[in-house]
DNA sequence: ATAATAGAGCTAAACGTTTTACTTAAAAGA
DNA sequence: TCTTTTAAGTAAAACGTTTAGCTCTATTAT
């Protein structure tokens, strides 16, 4: 492996004069033509490790999701990645597997491995570390979750919005019980998009049934299990809002399994990802969230923060998410009226 | 932040012993324990870049893959991480979205970045930088696609068999024209997937239909596209297998938008991803492969590369896949008799 | 008692860059 | 013409480690 210093004296200038030229800074043409010719002619590569111990940067960013199995998740890290390798930063990625414990584990890696900054997606209690690490100035861009009386960028869906939009369109199409399978109360996501029903309801004022608001844990067996209780209720839903994709899934499994008839007997809205909603049949209602446009913002964000730019710190971004609004979901207003004249 | 010299000064030791012992060398008790109390006291984190600069090693393992959302990758990345970072190591996940030239950009960034060794799954005409990267002493293991005449260490499924297999479960259930969705000509799984068609049609003495081969590119919309091109085939197939995840999806979407019902009219066997097969209705069946073995394998090869134990190279892993055949397959024997009786 | 050996510690050089402070040459101003 | 300014080049120190080769002390063998 060629050095700096063959190149120089390839080039016949100073060891001094080429980095110069390397970072961007003036030469003689003759010398940066000499310059050249050395770099091709030797395959001259920069080490970066003896750069970075000279600059104190590796070029950086870690990146902290909860799981590599959540293809919400690895759409967005997909843009992030895309994004900063064109600005020259390369990523270290690590899950945690939905676990607390390793959660703080893999931070404290991305930490030795001196990352320049973090992207992360934060899970448990984790803020102490996160103050700890920005006060240390390394810039951290939290994603999807919000932790309060935090100073860090961060990067939101609407959720509280999207929620709310979702169940009107329910409200909207007669219906009145509308069941929702939440994710772990102490989540951000789950409990903003749990605010949104409650919202939507006392807009709409329509009183709100405490059976039909069902906590699972965001994993695909818990929408599994929670739409069948939710069915199995003396006074069951005439329809169902799962608010994530895998309890999305686990809810498809059910009526799958137990042969109810979409949207006839009920209907559904769920959450995330389109190819899923495609080959359901009938198809999906879905909320859907801008992952193109969260990967941008977060790359975005951190990459200003590394330029040393922090006009608005904290900064946070609420990107609005989108209702879809297809087969899955029935107008009842029309067969209620018939059902109160039955009585 | 502290250095190795200030946590000599603070245990009355040199810098030499407080390194050796770093390293798992031996000091005197005593010594180890000053030592370790200058640590904690001052927060002493080695500096990788400095240690790579002398050592010549990043500890970091490049990752390549086809995309990021690709469950069948990434819960083989996510496997494999995990192994590495409990060695010590960390890891760079590019993916390069299915784009010949972007797999050679992201390949050369690995290099620059120093990576120490490379897992990689190759997708274009990439053997000739594999093999430049391999003789400068860098290991590589490639996984999923094989390439002809490259000495490297491989991981591999069994495709052909589990080809071989899942057709001829068809067979044994009656079906005589099978379709095939394939995956483009000049990719490895895709050609093995074809001869596992040939081999057990030849050895069941069913002659091939030409008409019910069809190339999709493994991509989604190709598997709606091929599906919906044999059903309008004037002598359609009684069966389909489909040989990837994506296609297998879309597929499925074209029966939905078909009305087709399964497995009345068309049997079906997919491929990969089990949450898909569970709430399609009815349960579809599938090749299933061992992703958990493979991202082991592939991680402890590397690792074993990477120690510098050369036994056996290049080394070949080729792991068994399973089908699993569901409802979606229909048993067609007494039907066909009827039919000829009909004749 | 002395020589040989082993174990631990130490000094100093090296890894490949960047960067500061300085030198030199050329251009501009008086 | 002589001085000042500007631009480009250079020497050398520094970044935080590892490691070869040496010294010193304590133990073992003779």
């Amino acid at each position: 492996m060629s050095t700096i210093k063959d190149v120089a004296k390839y080039a016949g200038v100073s060891i001094a004069t080429v980095s110069k030229y390397l970072n961007g800074g003036n030469v003689l043409d003759k010398n940066e033509k000499h310059i050249n010719e050395a770099i091709e002619v030797l395959d001259y590569k920069v080490n970066l490790m003896a750069r970075g111990l000279k600059t104190n940067k590796t070029m950086t960013v870690g990146i902290l999701i909860p799981s590599f199995v959540n293809i919400f998740f690895t759409t967005i890290v997909s843009n992030i990645e895309n994004i900063l390798l064109q600005k020259g930063y390369s990523t270290i990625i690590c899950d945690y597997r939905e676990d607390e414990e390793l959660e703080q584990k893999k931070l404290e890696f991305l930490i030795k491995k001196n990352v320049d900054g973090i992207i992360m997606v934060p899970y448990g209690n984790i803020s102490k570390q996160i103050q700890d690490i920005i006060d240390q100035e390394t810039p951290v861009v939290l994603l999807d979750r919000n932790i309060n009386n935090l100073n860090c960028d961060v990067v939101l869906t609407d959720n509280i919005n999207g929620s709310y939009d979702a169940v009107e369109q329910l409200i909207k199409r007669g219906h009145k019980r509308i069941g929702i399978i939440c994710g772990p109360e102490n989540i951000y996501t789950s409990q903003e998009r749990l605010k949104g029903y409650h919202r939507v309801h006392e807009d709409y004022s329509i009183p709100i049934d405490k059976d039909l608001i069902k906590y699972g844990d965001y994993q695909t067996e818990s929408g599994h299990q929670k739409l069948i209780e939710l069915l199995n209720l003396k006074d069951p839903p005439t329809a169902v809002f799962v608010t994530n994709y895998e309890m999305t899934l686990g809810a498809i499994i059910s009526i799958n399994e137990n042969n109810i008839n979409i949207p006839e007997e009920l209907s559904i809205i769920g959450y995330d990802n389109i190819q899923m909603a495609q080959i359901v049949q009938p198809p999906l209602s879905i909320v859907t969230q801008p992952m193109q446009e969260i990967g941008e913002t977060a790359a975005k964000t951190i990459l200003q923060r590394l330029r040393g730019d922090m006009t608005k710190f904290p900064a946070i971004y609420r990107l609005k998410s989108d209702v879809l609004i297809k087969k899955s979901v029935k107008n009842i207003d029309i067969q209620q009226k018939n059902d109160s004249s039955n009585i």
